[in-house]
DNA sequence: ACATCGATCTACT
DNA sequence: GTAGATCGATGTA
C-alpha cells in the first residue's frame, strides 16, 4: 500500500455507510491561491437513498443535482442564511447518496484557518460542518468539483483511526434514530458534539 | 410572486 | 439553554 495517494473513484462506489466510516482519518486538501489548507476527517454522516433526511429524497432539484451524478464529486450547499456544508457524493450515477463532512482535525494552513474563522483555539477551527467550510474557504464555487482533480481532493496517508462510534445524526427532523453519524473515539475532543 | 424552512453557529444568559 | 442572524431552494398560488 502506497502512502499519500488520492482516493480513487472506486472508493466512492462502496456502500455509503461503509464509506462514511472508511473516510475517517483521510485528509481533505484544498489548494487555494493563498496556500494549502488541509485537515483530517474525523466526523461524518451518511445520507442515503430512501432516507427522508436526505436532500435528494424528493427528487432532483438544481440544488441537489450533483448528488445524482458521478461519485467522487463535491456537494456544497448553503444553509441557515450563512453556512456552507460540504458532502462527498457516493454511489453510481442515478443513485443520490452522500457523506456530510462534519469535522476535521486541522493539519496544514492553520494560520489561514485562524484568519478565515477569526478564532485562535485549534478545536474551534473545524469542529462543525459550517465551521470547516469557512476554515477551508469552501463555498458555492466548489459545488460539483471533481474530488479527483487538483483543487479539492482527499488523501490516504495511512493513518488508522481505531475504534469508531456510531450515533444518531444531528439537526434533522426525520429518521432521527438512525445511527449514521460516525467519529473515532481517539478524536472525540475535535468533533462537533460528543 | 410570496411564504416557509433549513444536514448551523454565535453570543448571550 | 435559547434567540437571532440571514438567504437560497422549494412549495403553493
Amino acid at each position: 500500500m502506497m502512502n499519500n495517494s488520492k482516493l480513487p473513484r472506486k472508493f466512492y462506489l462502496q456502500n455509503t455507510i461503509e464509506a462514511s466510516k472508511a473516510v475517517l482519518g483521510k485528509v481533505l486538501v484544498h489548494r487555494t491561491n493563498e496556500g494549502i489548507i488541509s485537515g483530517r476527517i474525523i466526523e461524518t454522516e451518511a445520507y442515503l437513498q430512501g432516507d427522508p433526511a436526505c436532500h435528494a429524497n424528493r427528487g432532483m432539484t438544481p440544488r441537489n443535482e450533483v448528488m445524482f451524478g458521478q461519485p467522487g464529486h463535491a456537494y456544497v450547499y448553503f444553509t441557515y442564511g450563512f453556512h456552507y456544508c460540504f458532502n462527498l457524493v457516493t454511489q453510481p450515477e442515478g443513485i443520490a447518496e452522500a457523506i456530510l463532512i462534519r469535522a476535521l482535525q486541522p493539519l496544514e494552513g492553520i494560520k489561514l484557518m485562524k484568519r478565515n474563522r477569526n478564532k485562535e483555539n485549534p478545536t474551534d477551527l473545524c469542529s462543525g460542518p459550517g465551521k470547516l467550510t469557512q476554515a477551508l474557504a469552501i463555498g458555492k464555487p466548489l459545488n460539483k468539483a471533481d474530488l479527483l482533480g487538483d483543487q479539492l481532493y482527499l488523501i490516504d496517508d495511512g493513518t488508522d483511526v481505531g475504534e469508531i462510534i456510531a450515533k444518531p445524526r444531528i439537526g434533522i427532523k426525520e429518521a432521527v434514530h438512525e445511527p449514521w453519524r460516525f467519529y473515532p473515539v481517539e478524536y472525540i475532543n475535535w468533533v462537533s458534539r460528543k
